[in-house]
DNA sequence: AATTTACGATACTAAAAAGTTTCGAAAATC
DNA sequence: GATTTTCGAAACTTTTTAGTATCGTAAATT
């Protein structure tokens, strides 16, 4: 699902401003941290990007679009995994570092994703396919390195990474109770007591 | 927030037709199921009522109150807890009767509701305070009663309940994996592991 | 019978936002 | 220097929907 590139002739005439294509994924961000998914409107986007609409649709086809790029581009590179060889470290770090993430500015962007995706099935494709499963691979990967060692062999690592992230997600949507490293070193002890190697 | 009752005068007048405010909260999450929180307008509720407009204003504030009621009123009433007197099976039946919920008609109205609450306060406090909370008050007492028995004294309920919950409302509202039979049993062993008495 | 309140139907108002178009200027190629 | 394409600004169209108002009728009290 190329949206972009392509279009770019290098024939003739201006070129496509590049700064001004990151000024309008950069005010997306900022206008959905601030104000959600259904409040965010392409004016707003326009006037915090010191860019017109008519640019906006110029190069995106609706405003759904310009946020799953911003997603791609300014979020889903944000999270390095930790691979420290211990599995009960790995699982410690990599939920702190998400709470970290939901803890900040980022955090909105999160929500109004997911409570978007419940009405517009493209947006709830490209949350699975740019954010969601990448990520859940790479974390499998990671704790796959440990099976047969400290993680038991038959441990079903799907059912392993819905019970780490299910309960984050589900405390940042309902927003019962905080995203505290106190509880996210609780949920990875939960977690690790099923899956250690006895 | 008593939010019908009192307004009924008793006095003179024709009085409230009572019926007409069943089809109204029945045609309300009818619509929900049908086209999410976003799409449900008042014109379809009353249409689908056979009611009109005027009437739903009369008794309530504002769209959302009326989804919040229904919710109420039709949702809120259908989970019994189960409490056979076996830890395990106490849980396996809760989730089991919870994805029959979720995998019914009544799935997409907690889709529903959850996005409309991360853009509109008033349906995020409801949402907690008809749904949450109640069900979570009543899951632990139920898990208490087996405290110092099969269940570890230690063990701490309100991460068991995000342990339970998080991975079913993680997979219903990203859309990730099924809600099965299968699924909420391994998750209950998962669970178990680390709350079981040794 | 007179009064009061609710009802359904329907027209209406008002606001918001998506997406389009127009325009004059800027930045590239040939 | 002519052409092409983009740019920002701003007016504009269109659609949708929340919420209100009107009206003639139905069901209750006194």
């Amino acid at each position: 699902m190329e949206t972009t590139e392509e279009l770019a002739h290098k024939g003739r005439g201006r070129p496509r401003d590049e700064e001004a294509r990151n000024r309008i994924l950069g005010a997306a961000l900022q206008v959905l941290e601030e104000q959600g998914f259904a409040n965010t409107t392409t004016d707003a986007i326009a006037e915090r990007a010191g860019a017109s609409k008519a640019t906006i649709y110029r190069w995106w086809p609706h405003k759904a679009a310009v946020l799953i790029e911003a997603l791609r581009e300014n979020v889903a590179q944000e999270m390095p995994f930790p691979d420290t060889g211990d599995l009960r470290e790995d699982i410690r770090l990599q939920l702190r570092n998400f709470i970290r993430l939901l803890n900040g500015p980022h955090g909105r962007i999160f929500k109004a994703f997911v409570a978007a995706a419940q009405s517009d099935p493209e947006v709830a494709e490209a949350f699975k396919t740019v954010w969601v499963r990448p990520r859940r691979m790479d974390a499998k990967q990671v704790l796959e390195h440990h099976r047969g060692n400290s993680l038991r062999e038959d441990a079903d690592l799907d059912l392993v990474m819905d019970a780490l992230y299910g309960p984050l997600y589900y405390r940042l949507l309902i927003g019962h109770g905080c995203l505290s490293e106190v509880y996210t070193d609780a949920l990875t002890d939960l977690v690790l007591a099923s899956i250690l190697k006895t």
